[in-house]
DNA sequence: AATGTTTGTGTAAGCGCTTACATTGATTCT
DNA sequence: AGAATCAATGTAAGCGCTTACACAAACATT
């Protein structure tokens, strides 16, 4: 892909009568160079349509000013929007995104580590704190400047810009639990590698152990984070012999796909069964009845990831951020259980 | 940022004890690079850490093996699997995705396309085919290579990967005119600059005006795709004096905003106005009752479409692909009219 | 008037890689 | 056995840019 014969700084240089040095800095810092000199500079470059290979600027400045983010996949809106936030705040900053996801595969990040590293970005977004010791020693040893987002910790915390899923899912639950629910189920999911679905798994078995009075999580059932699975892990804990009042869900999606299962059983929500998802996804506002949910922060958190990184990347002071707050979204799947 | 003293080919040589050529060719053309040879080389790389310098690569081969893509908005699920399939095959063939986003803006558009490009994009993705002259004349002028995709135009095929908006929506339309509907409206996505929701409209009336039998598109509103745009445009039409007995709708999210509107205001779908949308996304099978709708075949669009792009920086031969097929989806917002 | 400072510019040395070309030694052919 | 061919490797010339350093001119300071 030959980029044919685009001209070059020297071309510019030639034309516009200057030293490549003073174009170079007309271009990157011009308060360097005199008002006349850039004027004739820009003039050239105008009539060239000149621009910077991007090759020769990584090469002789070492950065690229790009960043990677690797998330576990697109086709989870969950992500959509953080993303969508985080690359507008990338982009104002002339700072471009490379994007890659993993389909929640702890390998396949590392490998897409990797990758985006090799071509050549400067920094990384993460989702979620677990991952294997080699890809812990990969981003420490290269010294890999990343932000960790989608949960938080408290230690070193001017890595995480993000959200405390056990809390928010205590939260929750107590919720749920204040509305007269004792016998909760959960659709998890796919805990393995994976801290967020663990985090919420705990918190809301936190809750319901601190609660006590003979509140109880029944049963648990992963299912992988579609309708489907969702729709099937709700039958099979309706099929249990104790039933539950409510099923927590582990993200929107489980919860939607619990719903219609629901609907194809003939269980009504929230008369028999109630539902709560987590995220608050476009869908959980439109499902019939619309999901009881956990709003979760999730513009806020790309952009303050984006600034937390470009801080890092400019080696100015990164102030480490509180967790970012969640709010429990009670909507029509959420009922106070039947007597 | 600077990556500090990373090992560079002159120490994966001097380690091996070969030149930095045959390193190069190594990596680059294993074949022609004796086994023995090889060995010595992955060693000496596997010692010292050593991962290419993207710079350097990009600066002597003149390609980053990165391409980008632009689309509307990822918050917009329509895009959210494509894109995610396209990447999926970019990333087997080594290529890594520069993603951006424009908000449906020609001009953010092309600010996105220059800085990618600047940003070492060997090659584009873009969605839809309307965009400025000065759009147009950039890529022509720095032979920009780029795919179209999410629409079809049948001239310069080798272009486009996707479907024919103008003829699933006649396809659609035909379909709710066969159920007996006769009063349509249309709530469209924003036309201006957006040649998938123009052509959508066009497939409509065309179907409409084919068919005769006083068969009206009796309203048409505009709305950006969000869902409360699409619940406001609905209650405008259903405001107006001549009620349609269906709605079609340029997106599922558009639908599903109508939809939940219709609730509100105590108007029943599919018994007084059916609803009919666009796009088939998660949301479509779980609003209730879930959304007649188009499928349109986003997984295989984004691999056909990173397909193409490898094909032509490879400088391969390019197949110009059939228009993809959609599906008109038949669910419970459409029935027959009301007698 | 001599000196120091500041400002604007040029010179030239890389940055780490790819690749055309040259070289070597082994293999095959006549 | 000598010529011709081929495979494997090395040599070295860039690719287009940034930036340390050197320099000159303009200005301020004593």
């Amino acid at each position: 892909m030959a980029r044919n014969s685009a001209p070059t700084l020297e071309d510019v240089a030639r034309m516009a009568g200057v030293s490549t040095a003073s174009i170079s800095r007309a271009l990157n810092d011009p308060d360097k160079v005199a008002k006349q000199t850039r004027d004739k500079i820009e003039k050239a470059i105008e009539v060239l349509g000149y621009t910077p290979n991007f090759g020769g600027r990584a090469l002789a400045s070492n950065r690229t000013n790009t960043v990677g983010a690797i998330i576990p996949s697109m086709a989870n809106a969950m992500f959509a929007s953080g993303v969508q936030a985080f690359q507008e705040v990338l982009s104002e900053a002339g700072v471009n995104l490379l994007l890659a996801s993993t389909g929640y595969d702890p390998e396949q990040e590392l490998r897409q580590i990797k990758a985006l590293i090799a071509h050549g970005a400067d920094g990384l977004l993460l989702i979620g704190d677990e991952r294997p010791q080699a890809t812990r020693d990969f981003l420490a040893k290269r010294r890999v400047e990343h932000v960790i987002s989608w949960c938080f910790k408290p230690h070193s915390a001017q890595t995480y810009v993000g959200f405390d899923n056990c809390r928010a899912a205590y939260d929750a639950t107590s919720r749920v639990l204040a509305l007269g629910h004792r016998r909760f189920a959960l659709i998890s999911g796919v805990r393995d590698g994976n801290d967020r679905a663990r985090d919420r798994h705990i918190g809301i078995e936190t809750a319901i152990a601190d609660f006590g009075q003979g509140a109880a999580l029944l049963h648990v059932k992963e299912a992988k984070y579609r309708l489907e699975f969702g729709g099937e892990a709700f039958a099979w804990i309706m099929e249990r012999p104790d039933t539950p009042t409510v099923i927590m869900c582990g993200n929107d999606v489980l919860a939607a796909g619990a719903l219609m299962r629901a609907r194809q059983m003939g269980i009504d929500v929230p008369d028999r069964v109630s539902l709560v998802g987590f995220d608050d996804i476009g869908l959980a506002s439109v499902s019939n009845p619309p999901l009881a949910t956990v709003r979760v922060p999730q513009i806020e958190m790309g952009r303050a990831a984006a600034r937390m990184l470009l801080a890092k990347l400019s080696g100015g002071p990164v102030e480490a951020p509180a967790p970012l707050p969640t709010e429990f979204i009670h909507r029509g799947s959420l009922a106070a259980p039947p007597d």
